[in-house]
DNA sequence: TTATTAATGCACGCAAGTTGCATTTGCAAC
DNA sequence: GTTGCAAATGCAACTTGCGTGCATTAATAA
């Protein structure tokens, strides 16, 4: 997924193309963990960019409206994003925090089968499921190692 | 798991059995459903009994520590708690924010694979996990049938 | 009954997230 | 290029979930 395809897809819907979606896009295909909004304003920062909070927050809401992205939260405060790419889950280090993405391909099929199980027995119509792993990296299992 | 019992086993240790205390316990013993503290203001309020927001965030903090309770986080802007018993999930409409237990045995078994891969492949030493399902409840897809 | 100290209430504070409104900017029509 | 308009932005103030310091109250042991 490149910029410039996603930006032309929202110009096609009448989407304006402002500096800041151009700037947050851009950061969003960068970054290989999901972001808080703190976060995003500090690599905004750090390339010159000055942004006010709410512009991020009703950015970070269209840009979810759209299903661009998705939120997270993982034992925290407040809520992470991340482009919607292929399903992947997460590895959070308690200690660290640090956070790593994992697939793993036994779950994505065992949901298929709960997705009919739940409709079945539950009637209940699953959308959609958040799953996280907690625990202890490998850098702060095993320091400089 | 009865209260006397959780009481007992916190007198032994030392602990104050207070009034809230009682009160707290008595009532995630009778929740349904994981509960904020809102929630929890809200019930005691109802019961005539009257508590500060200061005394339930350290009570939970308390029950935190001793692993009685464990908190969970859904698409609010809030934290849930619920009494540890057995491992279970959560099925949460999207649309009238009604929350169902749920166990699938099928999962359970295949965490525990999980939690050895992960440890192999990733050198990852996994604590726990959050797993939680979105979607529509059978009251809000059919109505009145 | 009293002493000790954990538990509580109160006032205040902080950070994440939201809202109303005036100003700016992207873009299309000319 | 200029203009007009709606969308996007900045700003200030606000809401809410949650935490802290400190004085007061209450649970338990002696």
């Amino acid at each position: 997924m490149k910029l410039e395809s996603i930006i032309a897809e929202l110009r096609k819907d009448g989407v304006r193309i402002t500096q800041m979606r151009r700037h947050l896009l851009n950061l969003f295909l960068k970054a290989t963990t999901p972001l808080s909004v703190l976060s995003i304003n500090e690599i905004l920062e750090a390339e010159n960019v000055h942004v006010n909070k709410t512009t991020i927050y009703r950015e970070l809401e269209f840009l979810l409206e759209r299903k661009l992205i998705t939120s997270i939260q993982f034992n925290e405060d407040k809520k992470r994003y991340e482009l919607i790419r292929d399903h992947h889950h997460h590895l959070v280090c308690d200690q660290c925090g640090n956070i790593e993405e994992v697939k793993i391909k036994a779950l994505e099929d065992l949901f298929g089968e709960i997705e009919t199980q739940l409709r079945d027995l539950k009637k209940f119509k699953l959308v959609n499921h958040s799953l996280e792993f907690f625990g202890v990296c490998k850098e702060c299992e095993q320091p400089e190692s």
